[in-house]
DNA sequence: AACCCTTATTCAAACGTTTGAACCTCTTGA
DNA sequence: TCAAGAGGTTCAAACGTTTGAATAAGGGTT
């Protein structure tokens, strides 16, 4: 069928199978209002044509022509990070009912890769750009050149409100309350907290939530029980740290019934560590997470958390960035703002009622 | 900057701010062979201007002009199926040295999105197409419009090269095998298996390896400890059949020490199952799984399993693509053929020698 | 002084669409 | 008989690149 050079089927190829001209094909199939005026036989005798060779319309001619892309691009620092993916979905379920194509990127971690994936947005010429989270975002360069083209930009898990950039996050100060209180009203007093990396933009308000909840209760903290996550290198990191940390509780011979855990891989890896010295949990041991990502569910015993809701930040975001596409080409400015959702306690077997 | 319509640094803009035409500053910029002649001083000012004004080539008009997108389309059923994200990464990791940018879609398991992002796939030109085990996809009509533009199609996970389509495939039979054979080894001989859905062509495989790890053992597999998944809805139904069959295992009373799962969602959904009933994995049964998935290595006891090697599938898949485009790009055919990539036993805590 | 070669730059056409304007051919009403 | 309108279709320019061919200016060689 398709003769061409490029070995695809064009508008011309369908103009010439019904003897018409292209625009008359190109006004019928791309459904112009012109299209009205296109006598109904013609139309069913192009729409077949065009199905009969497998016609598509060439995105990149269109989007040429059209000066639009349609396209939204999504830049994740880690895929293989459980926490990353409900958020993507989140952002396709919101991109796809505006009828824009998310153009999925996963810098793996790698510095390179993200700046390469960054440029290829930019060449792309994605009309928006939504970014999962990454440190490594604030540093590039190309932020710059975002900006000279007047790319919207969401970013999901860091306030970049005073760079022009709307974000999304949790609550976590809320969080850290929502954890420390739940265990305390279950009856834990000897309660062990491990904060998330010093890097780490929520480990400060987390912890701070964990506080408030101990003051409100009256209880001290013991700071022989707090412990502190090194850097994370990569996905597992949390796990590991969870690990060496459950060790070096157990090493420093301070009796605990409960655990605060970062996050959910760090309450996976001190589950891990509790094991190796015979520990059960719940039952000599409770834990809490954050975040509720799978694995959390999978586990045995489920694991307690903070969940953040995920899917719905990703639609928030996903929202916000095809409004300030609207706002943009209607000249208008879209207010660049911090949003703040709200996490929720999700009851799982990990942690028990404890009475000394 | 950018006094556009479209809002974008062009090549003109650039052409004025340094008195050239635009063919100069093109040839300087995308390196052309004709870069040679351009003096050096040229050269230079352009560069600068360029990126003074934060340009970046437009990806679609020079994919129009070059009659190339540089683009694989990468079809994922669900990337919240932790099985998919290694695979997505190995493509990744695949195509990015031979500069092809990987467009990734995820469907979800939606019908709808996976049509419609073939659609897009279709209308983006991509060169090639690797699509993630999908059931949905022999179904799809518009894989006759792919073979009429001529994009070269791998998939992952599935044998369709009786449709001219190269496949990868895991050594399904073998790894059944490993894993029986393990559990014998490791002394066991009452042990329960859970089969695959029927719908799944890797379950009828794997089956057939544990009955001949048995066979070759002197074993008898009892037939009342050989249970069915149903119908994989979405990702975590494998967890919720497990927990289902544990408990359907404990109530037909019969004895065991071991139950090969035929996924490691599943066998955390044994996991699960079996702590209803107090019984502890490994101390009272042991536990193996198939894939070797994140959530297997994070629970506690971790998964014994057999892995699939998804990276290097993913890689494979993305060399098989790149090199079918180079292919057919130079006029010759390029041979579809069937992959099996070799598993292998990954001993974790959930197994243990048993002796009666 | 005519020739060719080299170096440095530009012309202009093309890629596949879309779309405002133009073009026909009827019909209708004055 | 002519003007006005409507219905149906096409013209041609434009989007931002790339690239083969053309141009121009200098510098040897004969």
């Amino acid at each position: 069928m398709a003769q061409h050079k490029s070995g695809h089927v064009t508008l011309l190829d369908v103009a010439k199978a019904c003897e018409l001209s292209v625009s008359t094909v190109s006004i019928v199939l791309s459904e112009a209002p012109l299209s009205q005026n296109v006598a109904p036989a013609t139309r069913q005798k192009v729409r077949e044509a065009a199905k009969r060779l497998g016609y598509h319309p060439d995105a990149y001619a269109r989007s040429l022509r059209r000066r639009r892309s349609h396209t939204i691009g999504v830049l994740a620092y880690d895929l293989s990070d459980p926490f990353c993916v409900p958020l993507v979905q989140g952002i396709q379920n919101g991109v796809e009912p505006e009828n824009y194509l998310p153009l999925l990127m996963d810098a793996q971690t790698k510095r390179e890769l993200f700046d390469r994936y960054m440029k290829m947005i930019l060449e792309q010429r994605a009309e928006g750009l939504i970014v999962i989270a990454s440190w490594v975002f604030e540093e590039t360069n190309l932020l710059a050149d975002l900006e000279k083209n007047h790319v919207p930009i969401v970013i999901l898990g860091r306030d970049l409100t005073h760079r022009k950039i709307g974000s999304l996050m949790v609550d976590n100060e809320l969080g850290g309350m929502l954890a420390m209180r739940y265990l305390l009203e279950l009856g834990h007093r000897r309660i062990a907290v491990i904060r998330g990396p010093q890097e780490m933009v929520d480990s400060e308000p987390r912890w701070a939530g964990i506080r408030r909840a101990a003051e409100a209760a009256g209880v001290k903290i013991n700071p022989k029980l707090v412990f502190q996550l090194p850097g994370l290198a990569n996905p597992l990191s949390g796990f590991e740290g969870g690990v060496e940390i459950a060790q070096k509780l157990l090493a420093s011979r301070q009796t605990f019934s409960a655990v605060v855990a970062f996050d959910d891989l760090t309450a996976l890896g001190v589950m891990r560590g509790l094991r190796g010295a015979n520990i059960k949990v719940p039952e000599d041991c409770s834990i809490i997470g954050f975040d509720d990502v799978m694995p959390a569910a999978l586990s045995t015993p489920g694991i307690t958390t903070i969940r953040q809701p995920l899917e719905e930040m990703g639609l928030r975001a996903a929202k916000w960035c095809t409004d300030a596409i609207r706002a943009h080409e209607s000249g208008k400015s879209h207010p660049v703002e911090l949003w703040n959702s709200v996490p929720e306690l999700i009851e799982r077997g990990s942690t028990v009622r404890w009475t000394e």
